[in-house]
DNA sequence: CGAATGATGTTGGAATTCCAACAAACGAAA
DNA sequence: TTTCGTTTGTTGGAATTCCAACATCATTCG
């Protein structure tokens, strides 16, 4: 990666949760150590196809692009879109899948640098240890993320899944009223419902003294039935 | 942690992932480095509480125990069983979680190890890339599960996400005909669905030349439709 | 202010799933 | 072989969700 590429995308290199901790100086020497490339795609072309070897994670610097897998079929499903600055195809990489398991395509003109892994394994720098605690960071806080969606998904009802996902909610903020930070759209995706099946869940819930909602505000019940604390 | 507990722990430490790689004669210095120390709980007896500084990651040496969450109300919910040789509780400690958002129960009178995070960050020896590479690598393996089975859960109907698993499952083969790891009841677990629904939807796309099953076995058609290949 | 737009709530019927109970097939042990 | 226990399949009704269409409310912008 040469200095002029640098300099361009400095702005997005900057804020590379990747690169933090290491200083600005020392960015450029990094980044030759791992094998920087970067590599400009037309709309519609691949970054990355399943099936190769998972060796190159990558960023995207500019345009945007989407990760999809293809069933034993042909079809294909969306799993993420990624924007400047996000990371893809880490996880294959870290993990040391034998090959991709999902394809990246561009869904605009792009530019992508990919970076090669190998080098930080072995671990013989300096910023190499922070490079992998950056990196392992990442992926535990994607993977308490992931796991706390899950721990959703599990349920077999919008009201399971409701009330979970608010109790979480309100042990975060620390209170039992609290903001969260989607539409009801939003929620209905993330909770994987019908948006309208959603509302009116909510409504039912509101009816029976459950929750307090406007908008995206809600209001918990400091008991929602006169119980003692701890019973069964 | 005293060379005579090593000893007895032995076949549980040389098993496990984290040391990987590092050698026999090496392992004493390097737990005594993570500040390893063993502790003996009663079963019922907390190894860790909510609200916890999360800075110590265990591993169960002995007996078991159950991973937790407690709802805003006090109402649990298990979230994992731990068996001798499993690692709790780490991803919380690698994301730099302010604090332990579960509990850990001994479900029997159990021998936990606890190990300290921070030292590994910091570097210095030879042994902390090993240790950073194996955690990372371990980290980015769950994930890739996490993410396989939250992309069944995003489904909404039972042959969707049957579907979609045997997709994957017929592609890790590389064939049409392979065997999956569950019988039906567990099956119908990890895909969150009633097991008799389950079995329903299984005899319908039997019944519709989708698939065939013997058991475990599972036989998918090479086109489900007499379509051409790379239709819309 | 009024219109347009977007978010949220409501409704009814179709489709799906759950649940419980039972039947059939299989495998292991007597 | 017979018996027992487990796994898998089947069924019907209750409960839940989906889906599409529409009503209501808030916000923005002309």
């Amino acid at each position: 990666m040469d200095a002029k590429t640098m300099e361009r995308y400095a702005p997005v290199l900057a804020g590379l949760p990747l690169l933090a901790g290491i200083p600005e100086a020392e960015r450029a020497g990094v980044l030759r150590r791992l094998g920087a490339r970067t590599q400009r795609f037309p709309k519609g072309a691949f970054l990355l196809l399943a099936g190769d070897e998972a060796r190159w994670m990558g960023v995207v610097l500019e345009g945007g692009a989407q990760v999809l897998r293809e069933d034993y079929l042909g079809r294909r499903s969306i799993l993420a879109s990624l924007a400047p600055g996000d990371l893809f195809a880490e996880t294959f990489v870290l993990a040391g899948a034998p090959a991709m398991p999902v394809s990246v395509e561009a869904t605009a003109p792009c530019v992508a640098l990919f970076l090669d892994y190998m080098p930080v394994l072995r671990g013989t720098q300096p910023a190499d240890s922070r490079l992998l605690a950056n990196l392992l960071g990442m992926t535990a806080r994607k993977n308490m993320h992931l796991n706390e969606r899950l721990s959703l998904l599990e349920k077999r009802t919008i009201r399971e899944r409701l009330q979970a996902y608010l109790s979480i909610q309100a042990q975060r903020s620390g209170s039992r009223r609290f903001a969260i930070p989607f539409d009801r759209q939003q929620l209905a995706d993330y909770l994987s419902v019908d948006r309208s099946a959603l509302s009116a869940e909510l409504s039912k819930m509101r009816a029976e003294g459950l929750l307090e909602t406007d908008r995206s505000a809600f209001c918990l019940p400091e008991a929602p039935r006169g119980g003692f604390s701890g019973g069964s």
